[in-house]
DNA sequence: CTTATTTTTAATCATTTGCTTAATGTTTGA
DNA sequence: TCAAACATTAAGCAAATGATTAAAAATAAG
């Protein structure tokens, strides 16, 4: 029972998001994407009418991918502690497995393609972690942290685990990292970036 | 006294910066740059013999730019709280002039030009923040701050100060900001982003 | 001034690139 | 079974793109 083959539209998709994610919107070509999913640029177009087009269901499938997860986990119903440290885990394991895709939604997400973001805000692509926002105020309220800018902690939160990926080639190279070392170094971050987050939160408490 | 007219060679550089920071490396022609540069074609391939080497040229200057400030900083001689507030400052300012700048380094370093990664590195534009490392040691060993990995904490660092930058354009949106707005949210993190890096480096102290 | 060197221009070449067309093969449903 | 819809192929077009050439203009040197 060998699993399905995938469809010429499946392959084709597939070869553009390892392209476009590989080497950025301007440097893919429909005939690379072709060759790579072992067919011909007419079907490229036959089936997604061009490469803009092949580009937007790409980029919008990996945006999903990436950035909404992010927001669903910080408006999960958690305590703090547990959510930060299952948002932390969950997303590292996620990018683990597409260490590429954050760095390419920010980097396509410029000039030409820079609209894009407007059209994917009313999409509701972006809900704002208001949950979180909430939460923060309630625990600032109860005393067990401080009171804070949700904006400024999710930023943190993010920047904390999605710059090792954005980085990842500088980083590698700084400290001469393999890929296993960087594996481990990004999964020691799980401990790091929670108790860093934790510990703003809980600095200056009376 | 007018400023001197910038040569033939420097206004192309410029238009090519601009540019290949706008819109990447394969979405820049270099007819895009002679026109941005107000000269024609031949004159760009006459100073830079290939759209690959201008790219070169410019690519380092923007890597030095960025890049080389920051380890600099890191490794001055300076206490350890005005380090980190000095830092945060400087490189905060460095990149509201040049916000773009990091996305532009980061989402190059891959595909076709991964390799200059190495490059770089050889050419010792990337020297590893060991001054920054032994002053964390001692501070630990004074029982200042708690014993950590200096890798982790440089990560932070650099992530919590370039990450606003780095996701200006989805920052921005999802917050409904104008550019005032993120020009006041990244001056707020002059106090956030070190605070947050020593309530790390001193919890769980005894 | 005259010659040599450097800089600039316009025209052009060879490829590449996005996309289309027309013909052929394949599947599907009545 | 047969036609209608769908899928695939090879060939090619027009525009864009990186690069070059040869000649003219400007500048520097003797």
């Amino acid at each position: 029972m060998t699993r399905n083959a995938p469809s010429t539209e499946d392959k084709i998709k597939e070869a553009a998001r390892k392209l476009f994610v590989e080497k950025g919107f301007g440097s893919a070509t429909t005939r690379d994407i072709a060759e790579c999913a072992e067919t011909n640029v007419a079907l490229v177009n036959y089936y997604f009418r061009s490469k803009e087009n092949l580009f937007q269901a790409v980029f919008q499938e990996s945006f999903a991918q990436t950035f909404v997860p992010i927001a669903g986990i910080l408006n999960d119903d958690l305590p703090l502690e547990v959510k930060i440290y299952k948002f932390v885990d969950q997303i590292t394991d996620l990018l683990k497995r597409a260490p590429m895709l954050p760095i390419f939604i920010l980097s396509e997400m410029r000039g030409e393609h820079a609209p894009m973001c407007q059209a994917m805000q009313q999409a509701g692509a972006m809900q704002p972690a208001d949950g979180f926002r909430k939460q923060l105020e309630e625990e600032a309220a109860k005393g067990h942290i401080r009171p804070v800018d949700a904006r400024q902690v999710e930023a943190n939160l993010m920047a904390l685990v999605l710059f090792p990926f954005l980085g990842m080639n500088i980083l590698k190279m700084k400290h001469q990292m393999s890929d296993e070392d960087f594996s481990k170094f990004v999964d020691e971050r799980k401990k790091v970036v929670p108790e860093t987050i934790l510990a703003y939160l809980r600095s200056g408490l009376v």
